[in-house]
DNA sequence: CCAAAAGTGTTACCTATACACCCATGA
DNA sequence: TCATGGGTGTATAGGTAACACTTTTGG
């Protein structure tokens, strides 16, 4: 399902060199997931075991080619379908990446997508002997340029959570709003102080109170919210 | 040198099935150019005339077909070359198009740079019949799905111009901080207060002062000062 | 000496941050 | 009633925008 599978009549040297350059698309997809260790909400993304050569038997990233009727984003969407069995709350193009060696069978561009899993979903996804979840942070060596891909994401990631709101496609349709300071902590990776943050948000105005409240805590029942839609226009994606 | 060069034998539809996606680079180059009737520093980019069908006779973005032995960047920087006969001083990557219907004949992928030019040098680049420069903003209708690509790298240059350090690029070695000045109101297309704007450029400590004055104006002289290269880390671009 | 741009200083305002404090609930 | 997180109020610091002011040149 991932690049080696591409022209694979094109092996040989000899035609490398007619042939165009295999054009692959891969996904970085983040969940928030409890920590094994902590119990906090942490980044986590799924990784697919490589059953054939270059690069067998090592993690890469969820990919296959792009069939000719689907654009690049439904690509994206449908791969992610395919090894997770999910659809994303939010998906957006990462980059083109097209260096010379990358695979060392032969010439691969790739353009990768990443996205947003919410939560309690990404329980229920589908793991098995050769799908797996792993923590984003100091992750295993992967295959191809696979580590840099998801430094990448990582980075813009925590850029656009910086100031825009992404944040709420991690979560589900409604939310606390310490939850939502969760997610920040989590992916900013710092504490944040509950009592700025809640004016920050509120004013931010891309949410509004439901009249519900999150039972069965220990403690005061905090309110539940919900995602409004961006009012900041952050960015204008193309439509492509 | 555009899309309808590429998979010329791939024209007629049974073939387009199960051909892969043609893959090609475009660039969308800026400069600063004075405005014809103001005379003020404004935008501009080059244009190719397509001289083929789809669109025949209408103005494209510069662009290619990637070979096999170059990595996109190479690419984008050639193909920025050939047509202008000049180096960029900023190359970066804009996005990968690939939308299903965005040329006629077939299927067509293309990643997108989007380059600056110094001022100086963009005086010099070469125009012909086929290669014009044309004002960035309120441009003609362009071939393909070209205009959205342009309003797409004018809107990533503005939001990298408003915090960030690229001004730089689209001047030469030395400049005084008036210039710069200039780059900022012409590109984010309002007025800067200098005082202000002075303070923050220094204290953002990318640029150092020389000890030369830009002779030869009406009054009192400014300072030159020099780019030092980006201390603020706003973007990891991938080495790819 | 005058006009105009270079460059400096000062002030009001806005917002991020720190933190004290009250509120509501389960145990 | 106590511990704890939910939620509000407020003072302070740092940065931005507005603009008065001084300096230096060419004409």
């Amino acid at each position: 399902m991932t690049e080696s599978r591409l022209y694979a009549s094109a092996a040989n040297v000899s035609e490398r060199l007619v042939q165009p350059p295999a054009l692959a698309i891969s996904t970085v997809i983040f969940a928030l997931r409890p920590s094994a260790t902590s119990g906090r909400p942490t980044l986590w993304l799924p990784l697919v075991r490589r059953i054939r050569e270059p690069f067998k038997d090592l993690w890469a990233l969820p990919g296959g080619p792009l069939t000719q009727a689907e654009s690049l984003q439904d690509a994206a969407a449908r791969n992610l379908a395919e090894t997770t069995g999910l659809a994303p709350n939010y998906l957006e193009q990462l980059y083109a990446f097209g260096g010379l060696h990358r695979s060392p069978s032969q010439r691969v561009v790739s353009i990768v997508y990443w996205a947003l899993v919410e939560a309690t979903q990404a329980e229920l996804a589908r793991e098995s002997e050769n799908v797996r979840w792993c923590r984003a942070d100091g992750l295993q060596t992967l295959a191809f340029d696979h580590n840099e891909i998801v430094d990448y994401a990582l980075w813009r990631l925590r850029n656009k959570m910086a100031y825009g709101s992404i944040a709420y496609h991690l979560l589900g349709e409604t939310f606390t709003l310490a939850q939502v300071r969760e997610v920040y902590e989590a992916v900013l990776d710092r504490t944040i102080d509950p009592a700025n943050f809640r004016r920050q948000l509120k004013q931010a105005a891309s949410i509004e109170p439901t009249d519900q409240y999150l039972q069965g805590g220990k403690h005061r029942p905090p309110r539940l919210y919900r995602y409004t839609g961006r009012t900041d226009h952050d960015a204008p994606e193309p439509t492509d």
